[in-house]
DNA sequence: ACGACTTGCTGAGGTTACCTCATCATGAGG
DNA sequence: CCTCATGATGAGGTAACCTCAGCAAGTCGT
């Protein structure tokens, strides 16, 4: 018997939104889990296949994250054999990282179930909806 | 000069709802700020001002953390004075926890402080497009 | 009315995902 | 070259969570 109660509704748009955030949380970390690979690294993995080969401090900017934090990202990543650094050729200072093949292939299966699982989460809206959401939201962002 | 780069736009729809929700995130973390209270501090507060009086399990259960978080989020809010613990008179193992003269007026000052925020936030859109969303997003929670 | 179990809170200590600051090698401009 | 800026990283810190153990107090079965 757990002692969780259905939350009072309380209908203003903020929360709203953070409920929906919530669920949209959870599911993608359900999502992640086949690859035992946590929110952080996946999004690493995002920007690489998005990026390619980028510098570490690069990749620090599209996490919005310090370059520090970025080094431990690409440890993390390292570990596993996704990624790799090389030096840059161009400036000896600062080092590439790239992925893998192995990489590679986990970055596009990754992105495979996260569209999948969009796909099931946003797929409950008729597309007219989606269409709507789209718009709202892009208003929102800018 | 920052290193920032305007992000790829990238229109997938959970990538929309997360730049949404960061920016969001931002503007009730600055909202916040005149009170030197954290989000998690004001969640508390919320939930205190809508339930009263309860139980540090209960408020546990709301905000959707162990109890024994709770207890460290209430012991910050009674340094800042801003609720008090007293002893449940019909289980003298629980406490009860109870928003102080302060609380109440800090509670209700950040709420009113979060409806203005959140009206300058979707104020951007239209009355009907809001009705939309406000829909859209019910769905998406149930 | 007593032993067995459960529940409510909290001390101790751990984890995660970030951060800043200092350091060192390298690069760029006067 | 000398000064200053930049790229990565070691060292160490913090916030917001967690689990587990322990203690006091409630509940239940017999």
């Amino acid at each position: 018997m757990t002692g969780e109660e259905p939350d009072t509704p309380e209908e203003t748009l903020p929360e709203l939104f953070w409920a929906v955030a919530r669920r949209l949380r959870h599911h993608s970390r359900r999502t992640l889990e086949p690859w035992e690979i946590n929110p952080g690294h996946a999004r690493a993995l995002a920007v690489l296949i998005r990026h390619g080969t980028i510098r570490l401090r690069a990749l620090a900017d599209h996490l919005h994250i310090a370059p520090r934090s970025a080094t431990e990202v690409v440890d993390g990543l390292e570990d596993r054999g996704l990624v790799a650094r090389r030096p840059d050729p161009a400036d000896r200072r600062a080092t590439l990282v790239t992925l893998t093949d192995e990489g590679t292939r986990v970055a596009r299966a990754i992105r495979a179930a996260r569209d999948a699982d969009a796909e099931r989460f946003f797929g409950h809206l008729s597309p007219a909806d989606r269409d709507e959401l789209t718009r709202i939201l892009r208003t929102l962002r800018d």
